[in-house]
DNA sequence: CGATTAATTGTGATCGTTCACAAAGAGGAG
DNA sequence: CTCCTCTTTGTGAACGATCACAATTAATCG
């Protein structure tokens, strides 16, 4: 295409590219002939260029290698095209999931996502906030348990559309996106009684923590609803581990009339579960069914295969990056909440 | 703190911020009755502020809750105090690892990361480092198999510094960063030896790609330095999954003379042999010992747990992330190799 | 042929910072 | 009192894009 011969990527030798400094709209368009307005206008077509003019400033871009500034460009119209991402730990693999969610979404609409990592920890969950802010992001995604409303005042008041992951709809301004964690555990207790199993315990973590509290909710109504009377002695709590799983399943075992079956409030706990199953010599899923929630990598790799519900966390972060994206271009009405179902995965344990 | 008592982060009514416009500098330095320049220097310390006036400046800052102007600033400076990185996918968990051990160094010096999934397409990674220039990252960190040189030197003719994760050194302006593979295999094999173990196969994947080539050259070596002869039916290529390890496992073990250990090109494939071992009665690790490498979750959670390499992913990243700031900071010397030692975890299978 | 319209492009201010200069005032020395 | 130094602060021009206006030209019409 040049008339060197060169990759057209290369720029010309003694250009502005080639001495280190990046060629600006203006170089543009004094190569191209023609003022900065047009090179804009050229590349974000908001006002139509002759089609002449318009190959003219293609070539110059091409020829210097031009790329626009991204900063330039937000600060003159208050969009940095990113969304904030706050979280406790990228490395708990839900929020991978949640993040590539996003991603599929924002990616095409040319956002990219900044991540921050929280640990839970309220101080830090702030300054995430505050910096987002200063980075203007166009919006917010915020997933954190432990989290007060007034934390994300900052940013309503700075107009960045926020969109909360998990919990119940309780702040105004704020959209929530979660799983449906009582559907989902009610399906889990109706495929253990569709299967045969007739006792099925519960096994939580430490009473009302996070989403733990809404599969409880879902196990109960779906035993009402099969005509099962409630026994409490079947819901223990323990630790979100697999220790507190293993804890959890001997306690119910230890009944005077055990279970034939135990749901766990998610697959660390079931597969503290099995190993309890495994020391006292029963068959999974024959003597004892067990379910977990999550659906982690490890749920396929253990033996039986972990059945549980898949937390659907891609679904929800393409939920939560639609949800900010009609936000951000106005047409989203008041603040909603968006449940996503959870999937059932059956493997051997149940 | 103020007259009326209301919280200091509560903009005052009428205030700039109520009308929902950011205050921008001018806007504290009228309130604090200095000019801008004043106003900059106090924030960032450049160069000196009377007591009284770096008072009266924070005074207005809290009162109008001021919050700089990112895209602004790194305007002005051409430096945006964000980090590149471009990964495969984040769902595959060695990615969020790495993401974590950068953000570890990088967020306490005030960088904040973008994070791009490229699916190792190569379109997407050209893609995702130009998005990148656009953007003005200060710095880049890429993470691909496939990527070819070439595809790095946009970025390297805009001035950003560049670390490859993986891959050997083989790019001028260019830092590497990886882990020891090949020493790595070698500690593995070592070990198996140590614990009496003679005739160790490797199920390695398709010849030549990625790190599981030094992972072989690595078991060669150390077989070599025991004084053990080499066989080369001990080392089979299937594919790098739990199928693939199965398969794998079962073809040493269908050898005249099987082995009583097999080393596994990771995790994954390592699970797929304790599949075989199981099917086949036997017992691990007495009867044949089993190591992976990379220490996945699934690693713990198998029974029994899975003797592994674990891959220090967040210390790569940290390691990456150090490098980088070294390089923005201008002291970092010519293109280096750093590599990062893996760590053994003894688990069961060995 | 002058006037009106449509198509195309340009001018200059602006977004919110930072930075190179320079200025203003205070205090001390000669 | 003048000159110099030191401390402290301000002025105005960038950075690179976009946008509200406005200008230019060619084409069309009565």
């Amino acid at each position: 295409m040049t008339p060197t011969g060169e990759t057209p990527a290369e720029p010309a030798p003694g250009s502005a590219a080639a001495r280190g400094q990046r060629p600006s709209i203006r170089g543009v368009a004094r190569l191209a002939g023609v003022s900065a307005t047009t090179v804009s206008h050229t590349l974000n077509g908001r006002r139509p260029v002759a089609e002449d003019t318009r190959r003219r400033v293609l070539e110059a871009i091409e020829q210097l290698g031009y790329r626009p500034n991204a900063l330039a460009r937000g600060l003159r119209t208050s969009r940095s095209q990113t969304i904030g991402l706050a979280i406790p730990d990228i490395t708990n693999p839900f929020y991978p999931a949640l993040a590539r969610g996003m991603q599929d979404v924002l990616g095409a609409a040319g956002y990219e996502q900044i991540i921050s990592n929280t640990d839970g920890d309220r101080r830090r969950e702030r300054a995430a906030i505050e910096r987002m802010i200063a980075r203007q992001v166009d919006g917010l995604a915020f997933a954190v348990f432990h989290t007060h409303a007034e934390d994300l005042a900052p940013a309503i008041e700075a107009g960045i559309p926020v969109v909360r992951l998990g919990g119940r709809l309780a702040q105004h301004g704020v959209d929530v996106v979660r799983s449906d964690d009582e559907g989902a555990a009610g399906e889990a207790a109706r495929h253990l009684l569709e299967w045969g199993y007739r006792r099925i315990g519960f096994v939580s973590g430490p009473p009302a923590e996070g989403p733990a509290a809404e599969r409880v909710a879902g196990y109960r109504a779906a035993l009402a609803a099969a005509g099962t009377p409630p026994d409490p002695r079947l819901i223990v709590h323990t630790d979100f581990d697999r220790a507190g799983g293993a804890r959890g399943a001997a306690a119910l075992l230890d009944l005077p009339d055990p279970p034939d079956a135990v749901l766990c409030a998610n697959d660390i706990m079931a597969i503290g579960a099995l190993d309890t199953a495994r020391a006292r010599g029963l068959r999974v899923p024959q003597d004892l069914a067990v379910m977990g929630f999550d659906d982690i990598e490890a749920a396929a790799m253990v033996v039986p295969g972990l059945t549980t519900m898949a937390n659907p966390a891609r679904e929800i972060g393409r939920a939560c990056a639609r949800r900010l994206l009609d936000r951000l271009s106005g047409g989203a009405g008041p603040s909603a909440e968006v449940v996503i179902p959870a999937r059932l995965v059956r493997r051997g344990s149940a």
